[in-house]
DNA sequence: GTCTATAGGAAGATAGAC
DNA sequence: GTCTATCTTCCTATAGAC
């Protein structure tokens, strides 16, 4: 056995935090045990609490950083191109395609999330996953809203929470049924109910404004 | 110590299978170890495994008896008054009030959906949940449609998909977030998508038709 | 057939060596 | 400041007593 050559612990930290994550993916919360990580990141299990205090801690700290990098990339996602439907469709696909990508990482937000009503500690990140995918999905409604010239005819906070259940929920039937096709038609759907509540309110041409209502 | 009295083994099974639903509603699945539910059960661990292989078999028997109770008190709300929207609302809203009336519950569900990703013993139970879920909703879809002389003009396994997965989304967002407000908002929003795809087709007798739509 | 003492292992955490 | 041998605890499961 290697003699373990003198590292900061400021690094372990860094190569812990990586190695919880990659365990974590693999293995589920269940298996992220202190030595499971510690074996994955190449060093010993006593290491671990040189550099947190706690496997809580850890987790609370991966939580922290994995949740919130959910949704950044589906909002970068509008485009102008095409009817409303579409717009909205793609920009519900953008986040699809990253639940399809990686079915593992939203198995573990799943896990995270589970453990977090029972543990206080992981709570706080947890809560403001839940509270920011809203938020962020209303931030993206407002846009396409500016983009395409409409306004919702529903509160825009509401439609967001539908939206945000409807992709949690069909995220959790993926994983448990595996059935891709199946999300990817209740999506058009969800696209279709959502554009269906945009009202035109910019002036196109003086003559369509008495026919948008 | 009191001595134990000589119980048969499928009464043991009984209380154990009822005392480990006890610890899962209080303690979560991370607590519902054989000792946890022996001690609630009132016996020495040691009697778990002369019922059970396996904590694995108690848990997914546990499942199997459990999950399906979930929708079919839900399932019996069709009432022919008011709108259709009104309709569709009140049959969401039967659900929903189990699931603010029983939230633990509904935690435990998400705890075992979790466990059974990675675990495949769990898994028969929870593929069977999440499969008959959305064709327990298109029963209802489709008795709807029957008694309101409506057809729906998306498919019904599509729609139905859609639903359940709203309604597993905001049970998640009103674990986490505990707001009851923003879910009944969101299922209302549902309920009328949801009605918007109703297409009448058969001629309601006169008395109805100002009742009705 | 019913029950229990005990094995056997893995978990998180720490005290103290280097 | 960095690392590791060891402690305590709690788990599931079994061998064998009644």
């Amino acid at each position: 056995m290697a003699v373990m050559p003198r590292i900061s612990a400021v690094d372990r930290r860094a190569q812990l935090l990586d190695a919880a994550w990659r365990v974590l993916l693999a293995e589920g919360i269940g298996g992220a045990t202190t030595r499971a990580i510690c074996a994955e990141a190449g060093m010993p299990q006593g290491a671990f609490h040189y550099c947190f205090s706690s496997r809580d801690q850890l987790l609370t700290e991966v939580a922290a950083v994995m949740l919130p990098r959910e949704l950044s990339a589906a909002t970068q996602a509008i485009s102008r191109g095409g009817t409303l439907v579409d717009t909205v469709h793609r920009t519900l696909l953008a986040y699809w395609e990253l639940v399809e990508a990686e079915p593992r990482v939203h198995q573990v937000i799943y896990e995270i999330t589970a453990l977090a009503l029972r543990d206080p500690a992981l709570s706080t990140p947890t809560r403001a996953r839940y509270a920011g995918d809203p938020t962020a999905v209303a931030a993206v409604l407002e846009q396409i809203a500016e983009v395409r010239g409409i306004v919702w005819d529903r509160q825009v906070p509401v439609l967001a929470a539908q939206i945000v259940a409807v992709l949690d929920g069909l995220t959790l039937q993926y994983l448990v049924g595996g059935d891709p096709g199946a999300a990817r038609e209740a999506l058009l759907a969800c696209a279709q109910d959502v554009a269906g509540r945009g009202r035109r309110v910019r002036r196109v041409a003086p003559a369509l404004v008495g026919a948008a209502r």
